[in-house]
Order: structure tokens, then C-alpha cells, then sequence
DNA sequence: CATTCCAGTAAACACCGTTAACGGTAAACG
DNA sequence: CGTTTACCGTTAACGGTGTTTACTGGAATG
């Protein structure tokens, strides 16, 4: 009966123990070692099947290390949404996105880790990560926030596929979906196409099937977001070349920190 | 001095167990095993040790069996383009992609091996493949006959990114690129444009980072495609729904097959 | 015929995930 | 307080992986 915050001596001693496992595994993966029970064992002076204690088996850890990563992630796109004021959600969306990508091409394996492993035949466990994935709230939380404060065209409900408008009605995705009416749940519609597009773009430039060039130059990147502005209801003058704008200023940011 | 293909009745065992060990690792492939030297060895009836004779390792291993992969799956998309005329390049295109992303569905391990493995970082036999990818050439030469035959809106060179432009002058693609006048590269940029989106939706669905439902009805995909028609120049009338009717005409042939 | 080359072998190394049986220590209970 | 119980961590072992080393036998080459 007692809950996961319980204040057992034992049960802060196991919370501690489960948090350091997480970080040394994510230490291990940046500094670019493979992501091995005995390895994550070894460094926290423990030998390997302790582990067990604390996790299933080997993917379940992955999992965890995956969430825990996801949530961290996610705490770096806030900070780059954070950089423009909160009454302008699509400002911060374009900074967040850019941070996406940016921490996805410097972080490949983590990318990987959280976002191109299959997780359609795994577990429940992973296959609550669909709706439960951090990054995912934080982004279609912006997107609701802009739906809520200028509106974003989208399809009604009869408009849909008969298997779409079941997947917006009873969605399975990150998003508070008490956020927003039964009626106007086809904007979920167009919040997964905006996914699509940053997912797939990201994904194609991580794993390298492009020229090196064009990825460097961000210039694919930039060409799919810009083709989601129209969607999402931002492409009008003056909101469309501001987003832009803030676009471009996010990726210069980013090519001056790097080098 | 002796050239790939010499006729010596060693070369030739040597050719023969090269396949052999490529047709082993995708039949354990397709039978849902892991692809390990040891599991190739064993079912060829040799020890492991000895694959080091033809591969220095393991990855070179993994990047011969894509390349084969990819050829075979090429092979499939070209039965799916042949059945439209030759002189319909855009017909052909869209059955090509409808049988990609019904392969990659089938195959997600196959699809992974070939498509999501990080290629930056490899060696040089691995930075090959960007510009020796059979699917590629073969999706790229439909492109190509399309802009021959037809022409498709595309920039003009001074209007590209400087690092696209060099990369369009340069290709580093799966292409041909002498079939294109310089003067014409511009339309290199909305190839690139195209092949990031027929990867972005079908790696998403892949994965299956997206709402199952949605994955299953092929909405997204459908709309990731018809979002390509128009920079391809063939939305107008009455090209762009014939295509769309062939795109979905392909669709339904695919789940008919299915179950 | 003699030589050279080379596919294949056996043994071993260093890893990996995972299971089983066991010990000691700390909490929980009477 | 003493006793019991629960649990964390250990050691040993199994079967698996990629990879290296030294060696052998037979076929192609001179």
C-alpha cells in the first residue's frame, strides 16, 4: 500500500540507488561507451546481476535511461523556449524545435535511444512511452497553447479518415487531450502532421542519409519547418517571416556554440 | 592486377561463398533471428572465425548484407512501378514509394539495417553507400525521367543556399547526375526535398512513434504524399488526382495482400 | 614435382545478458 | 529487547557474442 514517494528509510535508499544507475548509464553513453549492464555495474562499484535488483531485464533499463533522457532533453528545448516571453507560444515552438534538432545531431545515440527504437513490439512499459514521452507533452503543449490564443485551421471531424478521427477522439499521443473540445479535436490532426515533419527531418539528418552539406547547412531542416508554418496558421504577414526569422536566429545560435 | 570478376576457378569459389554468406544472413534475417557471425557460420556448416576471410568485420558484414537488401527491395518497388506504362514516370514513382513503405513495414529490421543505420561515422565503405544506394538510383531515375518528360518547377541556382548549391553542383546522391544540365541542378534540391519526406513518414511509421491507428490507415503517409505533389509540379489537374487514385489504388492492392 | 597460397579449424580472450544459490545486514515484528 | 523477515549484494556459472592467434590440409600455381 505504499505509494512510490513512501518515506521508508529503505525505500529513499532504493530511490537513490535507482537514480544512480540512470546517470551513470547516461554518463557511460556520453562518453561514448556502449550502454552494457556490467559496464553501468562496474562504474557504480556493484557487480552486474545486483542490477537485477532494481530492473527487469536489460531493455527495461533501456527504457528507463531512455525516459530519463527524454525528460532531460526536454528541460533543454524549455530553455530555449524560454528565451522568448511566454505570451508568444509559436516563438517558442520554433526555438524549441530548433533545439531538438541541434541536441539530436549532437546527441545521435541518445536520439536513437528515445526516438528510433521500435517500440511497437515491445512491452506496455514502452509502449506507454508513446503517451507519456516528455518531450512530447512540452511540444504539443506549446502547440495547444497557440491553438488557444490564434487559432490553427483544421479539418472537422467528419472531414477525417474514419481510423483518424478514432485516433483524435481517444488519442494516443503526449498531449492533455481535456485541453481541447471534442469538436475541434481534428487540430490534433494537424499537430500530428507537424510531428511527422520535424520527426522525419531530424531522423533523415541524424542518421545521415543526406549530404553532409545539407545537413551542416541546416537548409533541409529549415525547408521543412517552414513548410509546417502554413498548417499551423502561422505563414501570414507579419507572423510567418518573424517565425523565420526566429528560426534562423535559433540556428546561427547554434553554429556559433558549436565550433 | 586481376579484376573483379576474373575467371579463375578459385575467384569464383570465393564469388560463390560471398553469396553464401549473404543469402545466409537474410534468410536468418527474415526468420527473426539476430544477425551474428556465429549464427551465419553455424548454418553454412563453418566456423565463425573463418567469415574472417571475407569480411574484416562485423559492420563490413552488416553493410554488405544492406547493400544486398536494398538491391533485393529494389527489385520489388521496380515490379510495383512496371505496373504502369514506361511512359508514365509519375504513375511508376507512386506505386515505387507505396511499395517502399509496405517493404518497410514488412521488413522493419531489414528496413533498419539499410535505412536508419548511422552512416556519418562509418567508414568509407559505408560513405559509399549514400551514392551507390540501389533504391536510390532507381527512385532517382524516375525523378529524373519525370523532370525530362514533363519539367519540374525548381530554383534557379543563385537562389539555393551556397552549401546547396555546391552540394546539387557536386551531388553526393544516388543519381546520375550528368543526365541533368547544370544549369538544371536547382531540381536536385526538390529530389532532396522529396526523398525527405517519403523517409521522414515511412521511418516515423516504421518505428511507430505515432499513433497506431493513423500508422495503419496510411493517413499520415497519404498526406506526406500528396504534400510532395505540387513541388514535384504534378498537382494540377488532372494529373494530381490521377496520381492520388493511383497512390491509393496501390494502398488498397497492399492491404488486400495483407491478411 | 615442389612450392606457395589460402580456406578453414581449434583454442583462447574479453566481453555480453541472465540465472541460481548463498551470505550478511538492516528493517520489522512480537 | 530478541527474533524473524525481507532484501541487497555477492560468487559461480551458462550460453551467447565479436575477434585474434597459431596451426593444418589441400588445391592452384610455378
Amino acid at each position: 500500500m505504499t505509494s512510490s514517494t513512501a518515506s521508508g528509510r529503505r525505500e529513499r535508499q532504493r530511490e537513490a540507488t535507482y537514480a544512480e544507475i540512470v546517470s551513470t548509464a547516461r554518463a557511460l553513453l556520453a562518453e561514448g561507451g556502449e550502454l552494457s549492464l556490467r559496464a553501468i555495474a562496474q562504474r557504480m562499484g556493484i557487480t552486474a546481476p545486483a542490477l537485477y535488483r532494481y530492473v527487469a531485464n536489460y531493455q527495461e533499463l533501456v527504457d528507463l535511461v531512455a525516459f530519463e533522457i527524454d525528460k532531460a532533453a526536454t528541460t533543454r528545448f524549455a530553455e530555449a523556449a524560454a528565451r522568448y516571453p511566454d505570451d508568444d507560444p509559436a516563438g517558442q515552438l520554433v526555438a524549441a524545435t530548433a533545439a531538438f534538432r541541434s541536441w539530436a545531431l549532437a546527441n545521435p545515440r541518445e536520439f536513437g535511444l528515445v526516438f528510433a527504437n521500435p517500440i511497437a513490439d515491445s512491452s506496455c512499459v514502452r509502449r506507454d512511452l508513446l503517451t507519456s514521452a516528455t518531450s512530447g507533452h512540452f511540444m504539443n503543449g506549446l502547440l495547444v497553447r497557440i491553438f488557444h490564443e490564434r487559432g490553427i485551421p483544421h479539418p472537422a471531424l467528419d472531414e477525417l479518415d474514419p481510423e483518424v478521427r478514432a485516433a483524435v477522439l481517444d488519442p494516443l499521443i503526449p498531449i492533455d487531450a481535456s485541453a481541447i473540445d471534442e469538436a475541434d479535436r481534428g487540430v490534433l490532426w494537424i499537430f500530428m502532421r507537424a510531428w511527422q515533419t520535424l520527426y522525419g527531418v531530424v531522423t533523415l539528418e541524424v542518421f545521415g542519409h543526406m549530404d553532409p552539406r545539407v545537413i551542416e547547412s541546416a537548409a533541409m531542416f529549415t525547408a521543412a519547418m517552414h513548410s509546417q508554418l502554413p498548417p499551423l496558421g502561422l505563414d501570414a504577414e507579419p507572423e510567418g517571416p518573424r517565425l523565420q526569422a526566429i528560426l534562423a536566429a535559433e540556428l546561427a545560435r547554434e553554429a556559433a556554440q558549436k565550433p
